[in-house]
RNA sequence: GCCCCUAUCGUCUAGUGGACCAGGACGCGGCCCUUUCAAGGCCAAAACUGGGGUUCGAAUCCCCAUAGGGGCACCA
């Protein structure tokens, strides 16, 4: 396969959520299979819409998932600039020539009598559709107008009647009678263009050789496809992704119906925990395969098996559930430095400062149990805090007194200080015979022992966290934990 | 209201006319392992939306119905 020319168009108006990362990642694996170039540019024709820091977070979405661009608005390339607004004249250059060509006409309805013919047809239950007035106005009365200074806008003349035939690469032929489109809007009347003209005349002047984007345009295809044939330009190939629909299937995704502990944006999925990989792998498979029996693929294995072929039309409901398991199995996959590293910063969020050292030797100890990266505060940060508090009742041993259940743990503490080498695997047999000695199920026993020593029920396994807490606050805590049972 | 698209286990999907009493993964249930929690291993339940065609043969092709989704701006 030739090198592709691949593009991610957003438009600088919102967070980027995973919907709209999942294309960027299709084009990128596109771009890296055929050793061609993806390209980011920014469609910010619409300067009312434009959101102050949403460039950044995009390009900080992207950077952090590894879908990185060869050619941008912060990189430059060949056919710079990559921001529409910037493309102006361009587009102006394009129009001129489709109205000069009888392909487009000046149009000086206003916006509110648009409006209004709108509304009219809405009411008599009819298709809004433009009404055609301007499109009956001789070239030479429309450029007196012009000349006279009247805004206008600038519009596609569609045939009149037959239909449109576009391909689209996983759909197939998508025929629409051109009665049911539009002449809709090229140029707006302050001059710039909209999506439908920057966007064909940007592909085709970048050598964009493969358009994979959201079902949103769909219906606005064979739109593009006419512009593109008026211009006499080649077509690129074009796949309509499917779209992410709520877990609840009912209707598209949207920042609601997900859980505190879920999120759609690719800036929250970081902060909740999720590794990049994780995200990557999940997105992937909602909406296309790969013939792997493996799923958990890196970018490069995905780049290889990426096929547009396999590509799926039907909408997917988003898996939050598939994104915990991926996650977990990601996590696991980690090497131990490379897991230490990432797990860092959530311990300094949370006010820890773990020592490197300590922090290496308690990663494999967390590793297999925790989902998201956030969980290992939780299982892990009585490492690194000076004073645990375990509650009492976890103190207490089940049927037991409470002078029972201290003199066992005064019992623990005094045969773990009589150990000679402070190492899980001689701490383990003493308290297993210490527990049978006192009649105890070693469950029981080593329940009432994490109590103390982590301030957790739930924690890593009993003799490594001793291990790793060391024996005089192994000790100190076993201390502590009697007092707070009750006075001998 | 009009246009377009889609339709396999609860979910993501494999399946491209015979190799399918439909395979995998998540989730769910059970068992094993086990000091908690996990991880890991094993096992199980679970689907071709309905109806018509085409064909020797249909999950796969066609039509209709139904359901779901997307779109119908001087937004993208």
């Amino acid at each position: 396969m030739k090198p592709a020319r691949v593009r991610f168009a957003p438009s600088p108006t919102g967070r980027l959520h995973i919907g709209g990362a999942r294309t960027a990642l299709y084009n990128v694996l596109l771009a890296k299979q055929t050793g061609g170039q993806f390209i980011l540019r920014i469609e910010d024709t619409d300067t009312k819409r434009t959101v102050a820091g949403a460039l950044e977070e995009l390009q900080a979405g992207l950077r952090w998932l590894g879908l990185d661009w060869q050619e941008g608005p912060d990189i430059g390339g060949p056919h710079a600039p990559y921001t529409q607004q910037a493309r102006k004249a361009l587009y102006q250059r394009y129009a001129e020539e489709l109205l000069a060509r009888g392909h487009a006409y000046r149009c000086f309805c206003t916006a509110e009598r648009l409006q209004q013919v709108r509304e009219a047809q809405q009411k008599a239950k009819q298709s809004p559709r433009y009404d055609g007035t301007c499109r009956a106005l001789s070239p030479v009365e429309a450029e007196r107008r012009a000349a006279a200074g009247e805004p206008f806008t600038i519009r596609f003349k569609l045939p009149k009647d037959g239909a449109t035939t576009a391909h689209d690469h996983v759909r197939g032929d998508i025929t629409v009678d051109n009665t049911t489109l539009d002449d809709f809007i090229l140029v707006k009347s302050d001059g710039l263009a909209l999506y439908h003209l920057a966007a064909m005349v940007d592909d085709h002047e970048m050598g964009i050789s493969h358009v994979l984007r959201g079902t949103e345009w769909l219906g606005t295809f064979p739109l593009h496809v006419l512009i593109i044939r008026a211009f006499g330009w080649e077509e690129p190939v074009w796949c309509h992704l499917s779209v992410f629909l709520k877990p609840s299937g009912k209707g598209k995704m949207s920042k609601r119906d997900v859980t505190s502990e879920q999120s759609i944006y690719v800036a929250e999925l970081e902060e909740l925990g999720y590794l990049s990989e994780a995200v990557n792998s999940w997105m992937a498979l909602m909406g296309a395969s790969f013939g792997a029996e493996e799923e958990l693929l890196s970018l490069d294995e995905m780049a290889a098996r990426f096929d547009l072929g396999n590509l799926n039309p039907s909408a997917a409901r988003v898996n939050f559930e598939k994104l915990d398991d991926f996650n977990g199995k990601w996590i696991r996959r980690l090497a131990v430095d490379d897991l230490a590293g990432r797990v860092r910063p959530f311990f300094e969020k949370a006010g820890l400062h773990p020592d490197p050292d300590t922090l290496r030797r308690v990663t494999p100890l967390f590793q297999p149990r925790i989902v998201t990266l956030d969980d290992a505060v939780e299982m892990a940060g009585f490492f690194f805090r000076p004073a645990v508090s375990p509650r009492p009742e976890d103190l207490l041993i089940k049927g037991q007194t409470p002078e029972q259940s201290r003199a066992a743990l005064q019992a623990a503490r005094t045969g773990l200080a009589a150990v000679p080498e402070w190492q899980h695997a001689a701490l383990e047999a003493p308290m297993r015979a210490l527990a049978e000695s006192l009649g105890l199920k070693a469950g029981q026993f080593f329940g009432v022992l994490r109590a103390a020593v982590t301030g957790q029920s739930v924690s890593p396994p009993l003799f490594e966290c001793m291990e790793v807490v060391g024996r005089e606050t192994t000790l100190a805590r076993l201390a502590q934990a009697e007092a707070l049972v009750g006075p001998a």
